[in-house]
DNA sequence: GTCTATACTAAGATAGAC
DNA sequence: GTCTATCTTAGTATAGAC
């Protein structure tokens, strides 16, 4: 394991920070308090406080997927793949004390403000739910057919909405609901 | 009508702006600019802007049940309710061009650092849920029974993904593929 | 109760020494 | 490339005149 760069250790700070206290409320200040560098070192790695917020993005894309294939790359039953990425994000909420979803929570907070993180997220959702239109396809392709669209998208509004109640709640248990519900929507 | 009062007009100019911008990008300069009123006057009617927050609250919450009311108040039937309560929804995305629900976004801005905004954030999800709740047991008064609670925890969750969805993407689909799969869930 | 003036802190960002 | 010092603007809030 090699050791961690100036320019990785801001991001994963200032990272830190912005989904724990949200990105308005983190000024440059803290940040290179925690990440213990001078502000000039941190405009030297970056240009403004938005191009932090890039990086922020990217990085939690990133992540998000490979933390998915970590916790399933053993599954390879359609269904049970489903179930996992609904503990998947279960998991990630707790861990987090439920902090909430990234992208959600910036778009709450940046809103038209900044387009390109809407745009970003955006996409970041669009590649969730082809995910999950994958998968029910496949599981499509062992039984009987059905509106797959339709059913993925079902599973991808509910795993939304349990994500966002999860995080005003600070309690899990509407992804044990949106489980059961699973199972009776993939007989 | 009676004329708006100075303490009305701040609370309906910093909600606007809490909303449209979000509420710590939203300064008590640009507040009291907006409202045409000296910085004096603002501290007169509120303490801080923590207690501008907390009437901000107090009105979205009102003003949701009453807009739902007015929306709904001719429709008896359970399941029709149900599909104009999403209607509801659908409506309040688009006439604020999608800026997503009150609750959602204060609560994704503020986090931990201001429990007594996610505590009222977890009252009003509730409420909305025992209205949901409430209209699926009449429903099925009438017919068969089912499991009421999970069919209005699915319900519940769906709206919720619906919402966040529309936010994100800026399109109200996702409700009409609500609505399509709660036509579903209630023959 | 509304105003102006002001205090104090922090924000984001830049300049220039080393 | 990292540092300190500094600029400018904006933040929330208070004091005291009218």
């Amino acid at each position: 394991m090699k050791k961690e760069k100036v320019r990785e250790r801001i991001i994963r700070v200032a990272s830190d920070l912005f989904y724990k206290q949200g990105y308005n409320s983190t000024g440059i200040n803290q940040i290179i308090a925690e990440a213990d560098i001078a502000i000039g070192s941190l405009y030297n790695h970056f240009s403004s406080k938005n191009d932090l917020l890039q990086a922020y993005l990217i990085k939690e894309e990133l992540e998000w997927f490979e933390g998915f294939e970590n916790s399933t790359s053993k599954i390879s039953d359609p269904k049970e793949k489903l179930l996992a990425l609904i503990d998947y994000r279960k998991k990630l909420q707790k861990t987090s004390k439920f902090a909430g979803c990234h992208f959600i929570k910036i778009v709450s907070e940046t809103g038209e403000g900044n387009p390109s993180v809407s745009g970003f997220a955006k996409l970041h959702k669009e590649k969730q739910k082809d995910l999950i239109k994958t998968l029910v396809t496949e599981y499509g392709a062992q039984g009987q057919p059905a509106d797959t669209d339709l059913i993925a998208e079902n599973i991808f509004l509910l795993i939304e909405g349990a994500v966002v109640t999860s995080t005003i709640n600070k309690q899990n248990d509407s992804f044990d609901q949106v489980k059961k519900i699973v199972q009776g929507l993939l007989p």
